[in-house]
DNA sequence: TCAATAGTGTCTTTTAGACATTATATG
DNA sequence: CATATAATGTCTAAAAGACACTATTGA
């Protein structure tokens, strides 16, 4: 509802005796691609009790500032990464009135995917971390109930690179349908026929345009890849099921 | 993130200087099936300056409350309808400054279904309410941003239809295939060949159970129906498509 | 009997998957 | 030339959709 102690509230008072005004933060779960692998963007919180642990990188929200923006400005803050053009959309909003032992905060999380991007996250006290090696927390201890949140926000991307052109947003423009494919398959974890690929993405109508770029060969060679560019799809009819 | 001012922010203070406390409420769409219909739980605002509004039931979040028992709590105070059997997922948050004149408030919306009702909430100022008729607000005007809101839910339900086996969360235990299809026809407002459908369903894993009642005819006669109880499957292999 | 609803069978079209083949590059 | 990668072709299996047919009830 909309008002403080809505309209509807205000009917019945006596049930906004012991509401209360939380803390209302934004978490991001930021996912790119390098070397192949799927990675989760941590930070380092610096606060002692909390040395050797990492969260995801937050803020609370001020006054003025929507939600959205509250995301982008934890990511410059905490991880010097500036990606207006990045996808961002809300994952989920946790709020057990347990989830935080120091006081009541509710926290929107978000779900960003960029292009692989240079390395400024490495500064100060950000790292990407190999999906793989979080979901495991092998030696790696994620804050308050970020262990909560992440696989949340994998599985999530996973599922919507199925019935959504989200994969996309993992690739600059232009790109190759072999770097399209490697986007499914480093999220996917699972190799996927190239052949099969291709005829399944060109024929998604709106998924895909073709330019009439080439990509050059790698060093060893190989047939030039056209480039291509994201069509004004957001669903995939029909969509692209995991195998 | 998850403390106020949490850790991480704590080693940038200065960003912490305009941080609000907002208000956080839970606003809850409540989608069930009647006469074949898809309909809305609405409730009647009875501040005067909304008189002729409707929106969807609503209640700031408590000190001890999770959000869940917020929207079982808006649901039970406003339209006294209790439910706790029914589906309940978050939808996502709405928090744009400007979302509400008279204050900062964050509201989780929840999307809610359950079985055809009795009509406790005809009572006081809740009804349902065709969702093509609130699509097109014929003369239906609808408070704060809930006019967002309730486009986002209708497209929830009929998407998780499709690769969930959140239908059943519509019927009532045991339910006949043919009571089952009427959902799916009256979320996705399309009509299905019931051969074609049975035969979907009943080789989609676990979506649901054979038993060995029979559901009477009806009034004008026609072979006795098999009952079924929902399957353990969440998410459908493969999808279910909408025609 | 007929009308109505439940359930099965069958055929066609579409889509997915495996995998061979051709095309164009590097060394 | 061999090797590597891109792109196409072909075959098979699975799934979707149209629709005829059988089964079991009430009137």
């Amino acid at each position: 509802m909309s008002v403080p102690g809505s309209t509807a509230t205000a009917a019945v008072r006596t049930s906004t005796a012991r509401v209360s005004t939380c803390a209302v933060a934004v978490d991001v779960a930021l996912l790119t691609i390098r070397d192949g692998e799927l990675k989760l963007l941590l930070v380092q919180p610096d606060s002692p009790e909390l040395a050797g642990w990492w969260a995801l990188p937050g803020r609370r929200v001020r006054d003025d500032e929507s939600l959205d923006d509250t995301a982008h400005r934890a990511l410059a803050e905490l991880a010097e990464i500036n990606a207006p053009g990045a996808h961002l959309e809300q994952l989920r909003t946790y709020g057990d009135p347990s989830r935080d032992p120091r006081g009541r905060v509710v926290s929107v999380a978000y779900l960003a995917l960029t292009p692989t991007p240079g390395d400024p996250a490495d500064h100060h006290r950000a790292r990407f971390f190999d999906v793989a090696e979080v979901g495991i927390a092998r030696g790696l201890r994620l804050a308050y109930d970020h262990d909560r949140i992440v696989p949340d926000a994998i599985e999530r991307a996973r599922s919507k690179l199925e019935y959504t052109a989200l994969a996309t947003a993992f690739v600059k423009e232009p790109f190759t349908l072999a770097q399209l494919r490697r986007v499914y398959e480093a999220v996917w974890g699972v190799p996927l026929d190239p052949a099969n690929f291709r005829r399944k993405v060109v024929s998604t109508p709106n998924f895909v345009v073709e330019t009439d770029e080439l990509a050059p060969p790698g060093p060893e060679g190989g047939r030039p890849a056209k480039r291509y560019r994201r069509g004004r799809a957001i669903r995939l009819h029909p969509a692209m099921l995991r195998p």
